[in-house]
DNA sequence: AACAAAGTCAACCGCTCTGGC
DNA sequence: AGCCAGAGCGGTTGACTTTGT
């Protein structure tokens, strides 16, 4: 459409992050929020563009990310939101609390197309295979140290291992009115991880016809303003500050007006474990449900 | 030890959507 | 209604690492 880069490339850094460029990103957000990316480089005294300084921001600094590798409870939740949802990575992200679209992408495309395809499903279509595919990578011996020596040996400072277990917040989303949709048609509500429970759990709500529907659709927040059980939206204003705190989920706390209490998310967790155990047969339908109030 | 092949993933690219004017 | 800026998304690329020969 011709329209105008979001930034003339001429003399701006590309490639690699270095530790002095994270530093000042980190800087700058920490002191003056999110946002505004095309004129933050430039504030931060960045030569960057600011899409980049926007996904060095979401995929690798914010203070949320999870590190590490991916879970085999998050391995299967991929699978089966990939299943529901296909190739909206930023849709399955925004239920893998910590973990970012880009990284569910790659874990994706490297690891499990290849499994689901050597278990003889179609991981487009999730539909079953004539027969297996042989996976013909090589049989490599993993060390579990490999991605950790990489990412050492590329200086990639801020890749540190979370030594507690965190509460994760979800990605930020675009502050938009709150009657708007963003442009993948959901919400992103703040989640809580569903192989962590000690950060929440699954949500139940009611839709307008009154049935119960399985969903991760409740709101949660880092900030205090929003920790009094209203039913407003947090749509992902981070005060970074906050997160200093996270490890201990002390800032962390279910919004939902549809429930509280961790006892309940644990209950709505299991709930929606159990409808996905009988996904094949009569609760096709419910999942179904499922699937579209994720979409909704 | 050297090389090639394969694997990984951060970063980039192009596009679309939303909201403001 | 049309234009534009800002933002976000999914697909792709390429530098780098690891492993096998």
């Amino acid at each position: 459409m011709g329209r105008a880069p979001c930034c003339s490339k001429v003399g701006l850094h590309r490639g690699p992050w270095t530790p002095r460029e994270d530093t000042l990103l980190t800087k700058y957000i920490q002191a003056h929020g999110e946002g505004h990316w095309r004129s933050l480089p430039k504030k931060a005294g960045l030569l960057r563009c600011g899409k980049s300084c926007r996904l060095r921001w979401m995929n690798y600094l914010r203070p949320d990310i999870k590190r590490g590798n991916i879970t085999p409870d998050e391995d299967d939740l991929i699978i089966r939101l990939h299943a529901l949802l296909g190739n909206r990575w930023s849709l399955i992200a925004g239920r893998l609390p910590g973990r970012t679209d880009n990284e569910i992408k790659n874990y994706w495309n490297t690891h499990l197309s290849k499994r689901l395809r050597s278990q003889g499903t179609d991981p487009n279509t999730h539909s079953k295979l004539s027969e297996p595919v042989q996976d013909r990578t090589r049989s490599r011996k993993k060390t579990s140290t490999k991605n950790n020596n990489r990412k050492h040996n590329k200086n990639k400072t801020s890749k540190v291992q979370p030594v507690k277990p965190k509460v994760h917040l979800p990605k930020p989303i675009r502050v938009t009115s709150l009657l708007s949709l963003p442009r993948n048609e959901s919400f992103e509500f703040n989640t809580a991880s569903t192989t962590n429970l000690e950060g929440g759990g699954l949500g139940s709500s009611g839709t307008e016809d009154g049935q119960q529907l399985p969903s991760y659709v409740f709101n949660g927040g880092d900030h205090d303003d929003d920790q009094n059980g209203t039913a407003g939206f947090l749509v992902g204003v981070h005060d970074h500050h906050d997160h200093d705190d996270l490890v201990n989920g002390s800032d962390f706390e279910c919004q939902s007006h549809v429930f509280t209490g961790e006892n309940s998310l644990e209950k709505l967790y299991e709930e929606y474990l159990q409808i996905l155990k009988n996904e094949d047969d009569q609760d096709q339908v419910q999942l179904d449900s499922f699937a579209e109030s994720l979409l909704i």
